[in-house]
DNA sequence: TTGGTATTGTGTATGGCTTACACATTATAT
DNA sequence: ATATAATGTGTAAGCCATACACAATACCAA
């Protein structure tokens, strides 16, 4: 009983198999956040036939390049950014996903800081889209930004990455107002507030809000150096 | 700013563009639990160059077969099981990681139970290992394996998977053993008990172990009605 | 300058869950 | 019959999660 992996490529393409009428991509969920929503960074579809819908930003993994650098190519090109936070999630491949032929793709979502980056992408197609708007997308790309949300949720209940997506100075009202708009739920102010302290992970440094309309909350920034893998973010359930 | 996927596959192969030098193929983690240990079916390795090692389950995805479907049937060439716990886990794609050319591939992990599915691999090269005895393996699956585990053990404490690693009938002596080879800890066992029960996720069958050199313990069965997604399955941390 | 407004900053009591821990019981094997 | 080896069971202590209210502060408008 032999399988095909059992050949090196070459045999198989000497036999005129059929394994090379498919390609690879990757698609990327490029998440931001901005007067206090979660958003996601869209382009006009990539194919003319498909063009009044927006799409996710993908491009083709290419022959040489190992598939987590496709996904850096893909943020780099499109947003200038580099150093951020981009994680693998899934990979679809249902034959008929993609109207190009058969194209299987890796999903990776991306946390970035909106307010620091902002002038990175006044170029070409792209716009931030409030994702709690977002009801259609092109081909099959609802689906991967709903996987990526979705691990995204499980995700910061495990680990700090939540601060990917503020400035380096933020308030603990944007803090948890982030979080609310992850998870979709409200939490308690005081408990939110007791919660982060006690994990020691914030570290005042010493300005306030400005430009706001009422008493000005303190900034903090992160504090990486608290970060150990094992300590868990949990929040409450309900409320 | 063009990209590789605003042509269609067919373009592209006109263009003789060189994406079509890359494969795709699945790994399939098959995972069991036998002797008091968790075990790993691996075959002597699928190319004559590396025959002296082993490695995982996989094959090349076929153009006219969904992803998902490539795995399941890896999985049913192989075993001859189809209704199993099967989960995909990632995605390794770096330019070297396999001999045979530039192959892509997405690794799933399954749960059987080896128990009641003893017979089925009886014929060819299959050969169950205990996972904590596997130091290295063929290509880059070592680290394929290892990430599937890891990516195990954050799942069964959020979901009751564990119960697809066990026969039908079950002692909570099994179902402990179970739980701390996953994790590799030891667990207190009173309060591994009330734990389940307070859950409501056993049903007790009347029966009790046979062939046990000792007092035997009473069987369970998974009381599958009652899983809801919510509930988790935490444990001690320590002990 | 004053009063109104909106939001920040703070503590405590309750209940539930987690943990640590010991001894009598039961089937088997000799 | 006796020794052996594992099962089955309950309670107390501490920690964590939750619910909840009021004073302080900066801005704004009159």
């Amino acid at each position: 009983m032999g399988t095909a992996l059992q050949k090196t490529i070459h045999q198989l393409k000497s036999e005129n198999r059929e394994f090379f009428h498919m390609a690879l991509s990757v698609d990327c969920v490029i998440l931001g956040f901005d007067e206090n929503e979660l958003k996601v960074l869209l382009i006009k579809s990539d194919l003319e036939e498909f063009s009044d819908q927006w799409s996710l930003l993908g491009d083709l993994v290419r022959p040489d390049e190992n598939l987590d650098s496709a996904s850096y190519r893909v943020l780099k090109e499109r947003t200038g950014l580099d150093d951020v936070f981009l994680e693998q999630v899934y990979t679809f491949g249902d034959v008929n996903r993609h109207p190009a032929g058969r194209v299987i793709t890796t999903a990776w979502y991306s946390l970035i800081n909106i307010k620091d980056h902002q002038m990175s992408l006044a170029h070409n197609e792209l716009h931030w889209h409030p994702v709690s708007e977002i009801t259609t997308l092109a081909f099959d790309h609802k689906k991967i930004l709903d996987t990526c949300l979705h691990q995204l949720q499980s995700k910061i209940d495990e680990h700090p990455i939540v601060f990917n997506l503020l400035p380096e100075k933020f308030s603990l009202r944007e803090l948890q107002s982030l979080y609310e708009s992850i998870h979709g739920t409200k939490l308690d102010r005081r408990n939110f507030r007791k919660k982060f302290f006690l994990m020691d992970w914030l570290i005042d440094v010493n300005e306030l809000e400005q430009d706001v309309p009422h008493r000005p909350g303190k900034l903090y920034r992160f504090n990486a150096d608290r970060f150990s893998d094992g300590k868990k973010v949990k929040l409450q359930e309900h409320a």
